[in-house]
DNA sequence: TCGTGTGAAGACGTTCACAGCT
DNA sequence: AGCTGTGAACGTCTTCACACGA
């Protein structure tokens, strides 16, 4: 049912471990590193050394042997198989409480990505100040979308809504979603989306604390 | 080096899935729905029939053969296989953007959990209004979880802090926690971790959108 | 007949272990 | 000696397909 890395044949969960590579070599090349060896730079990002040559294996060969990688190199190299070399416009879509933190939020923005418009049921114009973003009705939506070419959205409606914004969405050309309201989508094949629910998160380390009551001893 | 599904034999995943049918379970019962066919839920749940089966045949079995499960017998097991029956502390730990609006966010408590305290390092007291929580500043921190028996903890500092925090956290008993800022976070075994990285999130839809390009024929 | 529960097969991801380069 | 890159083994999750019960 499920049928992801389609083209590339990078897998899923590997794009996203080499998305995390990239923030480490970004820290590691601030902190004036210039060669970086598997084992050091997958302590960094908390996975086994082995998976990760594996991961880079599927982007290229960077390594030189008994030496390490160079990260300036890998870090272009990480960028460019995750497509990040331009910057991407995106819009937001419901600026209620989560989505103007999001929006106030400077992790996107640092990692290449550029929040272009928000867009609220209710534009209050009070809002439109705080948050540092051109903020329109639900109209605009279509025209907007078409106009700059964005093809990436932040969803956070509440959950009523979600299905039938994400449908608009869908219609005025919005390739990929990041959907932080705690519905199901119903999209086209087409269309990438990503959940992020918060509260199933949270239930999930729940269910895993506890489990491990009687185990307290290493 | 990842070893989850301790005690009880059920995969993370699905545990995972479990608690999104449990939601589903929930608005099925809200509608008066009394039973369902392993198909309707998947569909609902957005999964195959298949694999809805062989989750929920993890934690018994429920099913009437030729005819389905019933909703709230199913709902009730689901919950308890899960461990979510009793009302769930939580506090929550860097009260900024993101932070806040986590606390204004009703899908925690909607899951049965209760964000009993907020802290933070500089705690407003403006804020306390606004929030409606309890809003204390770091030096409490240790007291307060003892004191309330909290295992579980919503981190929402800044990256830089996020180690640090964390260490304090683990110090005072926290058991778990759910991570939002963007750092690999050291922590002893019996800790469970999940991150929640928004700026990875969003990488990932990136990367999976304009791959589709040429298959707009389905 | 309809729909569950599950052995068996298959797809996928991870880890091992070592050959080979520097 | 040190470290990468990768075939092969392994383990895990998913899907198929069908026996069985209602």
């Amino acid at each position: 049912m499920e049928s992801e890395r389609e083209k590339t044949g990078i897998p899923k969960k590997t794009i996203y471990r080499l998305s995390l590579y990239h923030r480490c070599l970004s820290k590691l090349c601030e902190n004036g590193l210039e060669t970086v060896s598997s084992s050091a730079l997958a302590k960094a990002a908390g996975v086994g050394a082995s998976q990760l040559r594996r991961d880079i294996s599927h982007v290229g060969q960077f390594g030189t042997r008994g030496l390490g990688y160079q990260v300036e190199e890998l870090r272009i190299a990480i960028r460019e198989a995750l497509g990040r070399e331009h910057l991407q416009p995106v819009i937001l879509v419901g600026a209620g409480n989560l989505g103007c933190a999001l929006l106030r939020y400077g992790g996107f923005q640092k990692e290449g990505f550029e929040v272009v418009g928000a867009f609220d049921a209710v534009p209050e114009a009070v809002l439109q100040k705080e948050i540092g973003v051109p903020l329109y009705g639900p109209e605009k939506l279509d025209s907007f979308i078409a106009q700059k070419g964005v093809k990436l959205a932040i969803l956070c409606v509440p959950a009523e809504n979600a299905q039938e914004v994400a449908n608009d969405l869908v219609l005025s050309g919005i390739q990929g979603i990041l959907n932080f309201s705690p519905t199901v989508l119903q999209v086209p094949d087409k269309v990438t989306v990503n959940n992020v629910d918060l509260a199933l998160e949270l239930e999930n380390v729940s269910f895993f604390i506890g489990k491990d009551d009687e185990e307290s001893n290493a």
